[in-house]
DNA sequence: ACATTAATTGTGT
DNA sequence: ACACAATTAATGT
């Protein structure tokens, strides 16, 4: 199980794996646990204990407005990280945000302190948690700017096409209302514009389910 | 297998 | 956005 590890982390986390006084620390204090679908793994409110990082599966990063409303801020990929619990890393608040399993998943878990330490240690973390920040930070301004400049069936269309990318499967199985609460938009809209998805032969519909034609 | 129920999806206003 | 109709899947008998 620990050499299982340290093959992912070598497929997924090649940066790390390059310092072998890293992947010695890994051994030693990272724990793998894995979440079923739907499980809140960090809730509002939370004290962070862990860093994550995400060996498989799909997480999901959901804020609350003032207004109690859910907005999804991001999804969460193998190889990535939670640029989120770093920032409680450093300042010791509680979570800001919600942490869920999207889908089934395995994640290695750090414990604060050593993230922290790490920091100064090791070049090889230091910039991995440094490039996280910055992936992050490009990925949350694209998507506002397709908030300000496309429209919904765009926006649509491309949450289909990464969704269908994070699972590797041309099917995506969620409901029209799920995938409504995800862009924030009304159900029927959503429903309205897969259909017309449909007739444009651009998707497939079935109850809970929706495959990508190309 | 069939009926009942619950959940999802479609439609008109 | 809401109300309700239609459809589909899940469950019990």
């Amino acid at each position: 199980m620990v050499k299982e590890l340290k093959s992912v982390i070598k497929e997924q986390f090649p940066q790390l794996a390059e310092d072998p006084d890293l992947l010695k620390e890994f051994d030693k204090t990272i724990i793998t646990r894995s979440f079923k679908k739907s499980t809140v793994i960090v809730d509002y409110g939370d004290h962070i204990k862990y860093i994550p990082l995400v060996l498989d599966g799909v997480l999901k990063v959901l804020r609350e407005n003032e207004d109690g409303k859910e907005v999804l801020l991001y999804f969460l990929e193998r190889g990535q990280t939670c640029a989120a619990s770093f920032s409680c890393c450093l300042t010791k608040k509680r979570s800001e945000i919600k942490l869920i399993a999207d889908t089934n998943c395995r994640v290695a878990l750090i414990p604060l302190a050593k993230a922290n330490n790490w920091m100064k240690k090791y070049d090889a973390w230091r910039d991995y948690v440094f490039n996280a920040f910055e992936a992050r930070l490009f990925a949350m301004i694209d998507t506002v700017d397709r908030l300000a400049f496309t429209n919904l069936d765009q926006q649509l269309l491309e949450y289909l096409e990464s969704r269908s990318v994070q699972i590797a499967d041309h099917t995506i199985r969620m409901s029209h209302a799920e995938i409504a609460r995800d862009l924030s938009a009304s159900r029927e809209a959503i429903s309205r514009l897969l259909k017309k998805l449909e007739d444009q032969k651009k998707v497939k519909l079935g109850r809970n389910k929706i495959t990508l034609e190309h």
